[in-house]
DNA sequence: CTGAAAGCGCTAACAT
DNA sequence: ATGTTAGCGCTTTCAG
């Protein structure tokens, strides 16, 4: 019902044994690189294999080993341009490392907690949540799961207790904030995402404390309750509809390049493109497109990734926040 | 040296059955539904189940029922919005099944039939094929691999073995003709991604087709080695540099979103939005931009990944091709 | 260097 | 309805 009448996977290391006349032990001995067995026996093993088209069963070998080399990776939103970019780099790097990633979706499912747990349960070696919003019962979960590490990138979190490795937001929000000022903006104004995630605040307070360092004070604040690009059209086009041109902002810092995008749609549609500075964070692919010209904060994407699956490889860094770069391209500058 | 001291993961199905009194397989037994046993026992072991923090270890258990719940999902190029959208949907769908999607990104690393095979003797309990590039050594691959199903989701396939679930992308193409053609088109093109490519070809070929039924047998043909936006703008923007607007094309069908986004960019740079019509193909979230406004032709995704999901869990439908629909926007109209 | 015993933790199939 | 036998396919440990 299922396959095609052969059953090429049930050579077992048994069937190896017999046909190169040695023990089943031996030919564990002789697929593991770092064992004691003659040449010649060695060869006979791998030859034998090599005629049957032996495969060894992987997860017979975790079973003894304890080392399934599976890592989840909780996902919050798949259709965020940020977050593909992410899986990419994170999936690419855990294959150059021999792992494989169970991607756990939370977008739709917000059962978080039965998803890692299940993954416990499965025997994977680590669970990384990449980007994900965190909700109260990942406290309680963080507890249960003990047994593998656990990894938080590109969100803060205040437990000590897993490793966190992120960008350090307050630094580059007095980044940017530096940048808009270059522009002799003087209204300024940040949106942010979901109120209360780490990124929206620490990135908000950063490019305030600096602001306030110019003598500014005063900053105007949007938001809206996903990094939706459609969701920030519709917030911000609504506010061009409502405000005279006179009293617009004219330089506004968006958490990230999806809503940033959904800034500049707006400001496209009421014609005001170069009017109000805009500058996004992720650098995500599109940021580069002709049509936005974005200027916008690169997280050190790499270094965070380079940093997570050592982790998950065994090392235990400390939590960390670094430092990423600015990508200036057109967005920023004022016109006229 | 990797976690806190405590393991609590080493509670057997062992330690479960002492304490409830009972033996291991009456432990196995209250825990699977469809077993006999007498609710007083089953309450019982699960009191105990629930004080121990017992959960059963999946992979022995996988080891015994020839099952992991473990589906390979083989993806090209993670950074395309539609890829990521096909992501989202397929891991939500097998989610909902109670499977896992364990990425192979073959994006950058291009051994997939290492990566697949190293799948297979994890233990997957099938394969898919998500909008993957399927070369040569692919039909090599799929003869070695027979233990399990194979579908192929979102690309089509000549080879009678794989499932191929896929649009029926030579009546997409007619049908953007016939768009096309309402608007009062004269001189159309078609743009495509690699030459080669299953989707490049029937969308091209139905596209073609139904424009020489009108009359018109002669299309330009634009390519770009890649799926990629910012390559596809610069193939289109050196033909809007090099050709006098009297003799450009008025109608273009790009054989994806990315493309269109693309060729629209270049456009907008060349001042000329409304004088070429654009459609594209996929109907990712971008689309719906108001800095795009692109129409596009949406393939019946949910059907796909539905069947798609549907042959891992055992079921052998035949392969087919299905209809998706047009999504009518603004990018396809012709100003003045 | 190689063989054998034991066991990873669970379940299918049979026996009671 | 419950306990038992056997075994999934591999590896680690320990003799020889």
């Amino acid at each position: 019902m299922k396959q095609s009448s052969s059953k090429p996977s049930k050579v077992t290391s048994n069937d190896v044994a017999e046909r190169a006349g040695v023990s089943r032990w031996t030919v564990s001995r002789a697929l593991t690189p770092g064992k004691s067995i003659s040449e010649s026996v060695r060869q006979r093993v791998l030859a034998a294999a090599e005629e049957l088209g032996y495969k060894p069963n992987l997860l017979a070998r975790s079973l003894s080993t304890q080392k399934t080399g599976l890592i989840a990776v909780v996902v919050d939103c798949f259709i965020n341009h940020n977050v593909s970019k992410l899986m990419d780099r994170l999936t690419a790097e855990l294959q150059s490392q021999g792992l494989r990633a169970v991607v756990l979706n939370v977008t739709h499912y917000q059962r978080v907690t039965e998803l890692v747990e299940h993954a416990d349960q499965l025997q994977c070696d680590g669970v990384i949540f990449l980007g994900a919003t965190l909700t109260d019962d990942f406290v309680s979960l963080t507890s249960k799961i003990q047994r593998i590490p656990i990894v938080i990138a590109f969100r803060d979190c205040d437990l000590p207790e897993p490793f966190v490795f992120t960008t350090e937001d307050y630094a580059a929000g007095g980044e940017i904030a530096e940048l808009l000022l270059q522009q002799k903006a003087s209204r300024f104004a940040y949106f942010g995402g979901p109120p209360g995630v780490s990124t929206f605040v620490r990135r908000q307070e950063g490019f305030e404390a600096k602001l306030k360092q110019s003598g500014i004070s005063q900053t105007q604040t949007f938001h809206c309750d996903n990094y939706d690009q459609f969701l920030a059209y519709s917030v911000f086009e609504r506010y061009l509809a409502d405000t005279d041109k006179s009293k617009r902002v004219d330089a506004i810092f968006c958490e990230n390049d999806a809503i940033a995008f959904g800034v500049l749609d707006a400001m496209r549609v009421h014609e005001c493109l170069q009017e109000i500075a805009v500058v996004g964070f992720d650098d995500v692919p599109y940021a580069a497109s002709k049509s936005y010209q974005l200027t916008t904060y690169a997280p050190p994407v790499d270094t965070i990734i380079k940093e997570t699956v050592a982790v998950m490889l065994g090392e235990s860094p400390q939590s960390k926040r670094m430092t990423g770069n600015m990508v200036v391209r057109a967005s920023h500058l004022l016109g006229q």
